[in-house]
DNA sequence: CCACATCGTCATGGTTTTGTAATGTTTCCT
DNA sequence: AGGAAACATTACAAAACCATGACGATGTGG
């Protein structure tokens, strides 16, 4: 997960402090400002990827932000996280109907507000899974390979086998664990095939006679080799 | 807004009579169970939009419901709401951390869980309600194809067949998963089927024999294409 | 109750893919 | 070097795969 982007509003100086703390060892990155006023524009200057907003601010009103930040067309797919001591029914309900998309309560274990951070981030996984090593890209979604952007055609087990070596790159795998992997448990293969499959996917994905994408490790099996093959230099 | 579907697993008949009696209030479409036997396969066979979980439950273990859910790749998307009566850090911490969406500590307000599950079918809406490849549209709304401007009359079965397809457009998948999308989880149907309403999209939609909207993927399946087809040279 | 559209299945045939056996080549050991 | 084992290649027949046309079942509106 590349590094993401929080920002904080919170007047409270030693709770500013220790949220900014937590994020910070949980890898985020983080800005924030101890005031209400210039929330919007703060947002609009860093695109976070959340917001974690006091709703009781000496300047200024939390759910205004909130509002704000639904109403800009280029923030309003940004989460907002509420953070506040009004526990009432009413409050909590007009905080998560006016678009906040989660409503802590303080006082609240800080490992609990990560833990609803995170949620906002999973499952946002890249669209397709792609697989690369130099060249060479992989997409598993639209079961498809390019070398150096254009397409090669692989057939069903071509492509497994490719797509399991490329999942772990460097990693030797006998032949028998290459059938147990691309051709199921209940196989009835010899173990002779996988030999030939190595071979026709070398003929189409290979680059030039001296590097190879994949290694030959005499008396083991195969492996996707790590050390990228280079067309030119680089 | 279609209707969502919600599965609720709720020991405390209470509990659950009050959530279902809200939920339905609020227009949602509820199925449940007071045990938690059998909450996978229940989810397996409706495909809800969301599950609401009790983690205490007499004969099973919530969170290993939701690791069930989490494991299924099927139902892994769905978002999850545990509602319980352990409020200790750890318990949070673990319900959230396993996967839980969100995390409601009894007693609470029926209105707030209704906010929050609100917040889950926020913002999923189908941005698109209108479909574009080429010279291809598909609008949601009105159930309606055209090519080149002029309506294309397609079956129900075909319409839902090709919406699926093209709103993943690239994405390639198999005649099962399009047999689970399009037809339904209770099908009853041969997966030869899918060839057969492929072949008469195509039929229907198609311009010319070079380029085609639907894609063959051989060993794999089928997928929309991406690289528009065009009436004329490129 | 008939005409018509839709649905799902089946059988067919052409094409691609697949696995194996046979043969050639390299590597390694003695 | 000689020979054996491991790997690379080639060629080919069997199997799998997909497109297609036809058909019966079911449902629906007139």
């Amino acid at each position: 997960m590349e590094m993401k982007k929080i920002v904080l509003i919170e007047d409270d100086a030693d709770l500013y402090s220790l949220i900014q703390y937590n994020l910070d060892k949980e890898g985020f990155t983080m800005v924030g400002s101890q005031s209400g006023k210039g929330a919007i524009e703060l947002c609009r200057r860093e695109r976070p990827d959340l917001v974690i907003l006091d709703i009781m601010l000496p300047d200024s009103d939390g759910l205004d932000i909130c509002k704000g930040i639904r109403a800009h067309p280029e923030l309003q797919h940004i989460p907002v996280i509420f953070l506040t001591a009004r526990a009432s029914e009413t409050d909590r309900i007009v905080g998560l109907e006016l678009g906040a998309n989660d409503y802590i309560v303080k006082p609240f274990f800080v490992r609990e507000l990560i833990a609803r951070i995170k949620i906002h981030f999973r499952g946002q996984q890249p669209a397709t899974k792609l697989l690369k090593a130099g060249e060479l890209e992989l997409d598993r979604s639209r079961c498809q390979v390019r070398l150096s952007g254009q397409e090669i055609a692989l057939t069903a087990t071509e492509f497994r086998l490719l797509e399991f070596l490329m999942s772990r790159p460097g990693v030797v795998f006998s032949r028998e664990q290459l059938l147990d992997a691309v051709w199921g448990h209940d196989r009835a293969v010899t173990d002779r095939t996988v030999d030939v499959y190595v071979l026709r996917l070398r003929q189409k994905i290979e680059i030039s006679e001296a590097s190879s994408f994949i290694r030959s490790v005499r008396g083991f099996g195969y492996s996707f080799n790590i050390e990228v093959p280079v067309t030119q230099a680089q």
